[in-house]
DNA sequence: GTGAAAGCGCTAACAG
DNA sequence: CTGTTAGCGCTTTCAC
């Protein structure tokens, strides 16, 4: 009834090319010596019949685990479905694929963070964990059995490698351009503040105004569209004479721009805004924003995860993209 | 050096429990007897030293697999870097998260599927597959050691189950709506004609204007924007005096949209404009559209690959959104 | 250079 | 009800 399986086996190609187990083994492998015939034989055999050694068995055999798991913190389960955060599984799975393992994704309770965690240490399956949207409480909980083959996007520590856009390079490069370009009223809708990868690019805000001689107005956000409209909200409320908002992302700006038309003010006219990420509905929207490479981030992650994992963190560079709103 | 894996095996359970692998395993597993007390003292056990069972090995010894594999076809690559599929993909990572399974993407290439799939079938590390954007040459290349193990997204087969969205009923839902507010020139941008799930919704508007007694108009189209645009010209071309334009997709009509606007057309006073999806992008542009539940439907295909297959095709209902647009 | 044998962690026959 | 005995498919000492 099982015959779902081919039966391939190793063992067959060592048998009909008249070798041992160990010398096909060596041969596909390419560890530890073989002869030139040998090699021949059994490498035109496998060939013939199709052979592809059992992954399983191999992770069996060297307890390398099969499967690559992308920890997403968030409050609630369903936060998950979001599509930054399916963008990076769906480009580790890619990731994945070749090395015959899968990416499985792990919902990591906000308040607590530390049962998921060991259990993804206690598991055997798991080969190595990218950790996204990671708070400090999670970094702190990290089991130090997953050190070596653990790295995070967004925010990263002693233990734990970080790879991610330089949101800082971005920010100061939005802030330059809309001072550039005569902006001196230069409110910012932040991210969530229990994130903290969204505290790089505020700082980041912070000191390019100062530097401009300008005043900081930062505003508490998220980063959804709802977030965008009430703090342009709140920004038009505390400082109606702004004369650019820039939101931490291009859902909040974007939010941001409907209020602020809504208002009566023109863009870029009036107010300027700029975003960051450049999504889709950026283009449409003739959004200023800066590129998120969040595919070359999610490749660079899932490698280093299951490989040898980098020392510094990795940044990778964003360009802004200078459209009408900015 | 290898200190990484934790040493908490069915063997130690065992040892410190005072009962042999085997007992251990049927307690654990809930497979055989076992009485009160080795349950007792197993279960204690396992709990204290945190013990969880290898998904490696034991996929080994039953053949299973570790991990499903989300094949995509597509021209190129590259092409796997879109929304749908990334939802598709975190959606399925999260089914596999409580198995111990993961998942991978798999490239389907458009003109010569057969090598991938039968590479799929060899791999003993697949525990089943869901094809997604299906095409027939797909269907017919799924090799017979993939059968009970297989579904599609899109497009079924004999062999394979079909699990989607019911985009016939969301057409005729959608013509219905747009032949009840009055409109009786209605053109359709259908998909890319390469794939068969594109042509339910066609069927069905052809049967849904046909039973309103109302011409069948039907340009070429495709997925994205850009078709959008284009069917969106060619029907105005065709038939200047269209009064409805439905899409076969969110992201086709919200390009209609665009070209017909610049047309000078009013939407909805001359031209109402329909599409299919619910998008976010259509909520925030007004666009009349109706339901399509990825998530619900990666899910329902991730545990049927897994499980036993169900026999019929699974169809998710979809629901009618009106907006502004129509 | 090669084969025999041991074993990764687990489950499943088979006796007891 | 339980322990013993075999493997699942592969890699890897260790003699030859």
């Amino acid at each position: 009834m099982d015959r779902r399986r081919p039966p391939v086996t190793l063992e067959h190609v060592a048998r009909v090319a008249g070798v041992s187990r160990a010398t096909a083994s060596r041969v596909l492998t390419g560890s530890g010596p073989s002869s030139a015939e040998a090699r021949g034989r059994v490498q035109a055999v496998a060939e013939r019949l199709g052979y592809v050694a059992d992954p399983v068995a191999r992770a069996l055999v060297h307890g390398r685990g099969t499967r690559l798991v992308v920890a997403a913190t968030a409050a609630a389960p369903d936060a998950l479905e979001c599509a930054y955060l399916s963008r990076v599984v769906a480009t580790t799975a890619a990731v994945c694929a070749d090395q015959g393992l899968g990416v499985a994704l792990q919902w990591l309770p906000l308040g607590g963070p530390q049962a998921a965690l060991d259990g993804l240490a206690r598991d055997r399956s798991v080969a190595g964990v990218v950790l996204v949207d990671t708070t400090r409480l999670v970094l702190d909980s990290v089991p130090r059995e997953l050190h070596g083959r653990v790295v995070s996007i967004g925010a990263g520590s002693r233990d734990v490698p970080l790879v991610d856009v330089d949101t800082e390079a971005a920010a100061t490069a939005i802030v330059g351009h809309l001072v550039a370009t005569g902006r001196r009223r230069i409110a910012l809708i932040a991210g969530p503040t229990w994130l903290p990868c969204s505290e790089r690019p505020v700082a980041a805000y912070r000191a390019a105004v100062a530097a401009a001689g300008l005043p900081a107005r930062v505003v508490a956000g998220g980063f959804d569209t709802a977030s965008g409209r009430a703090g342009a909200r709140e920004a038009l409320r505390r400082w109606p004479d702004t004369d650019a908002v820039y939101g931490i992302c291009d859902e909040v700006a974007l939010g941001a721009l409907q209020v602020l038309r809504a208002a009566g003010r023109q863009v870029p006219g009036d107010v300027a805004v700029a975003g960051f990420d450049d999504i889709p509905a950026a283009e449409s929207s003739g959004l200023t924003t800066a590129t998120h490479p969040v595919e070359r981030i999610a490749d660079a992650a899932a490698r280093s995860a299951l490989g040898r994992v980098a020392d510094g963190p990795t940044l990778f560079a964003s360009d802004l993209v200078v459209r009408e709103s900015a």
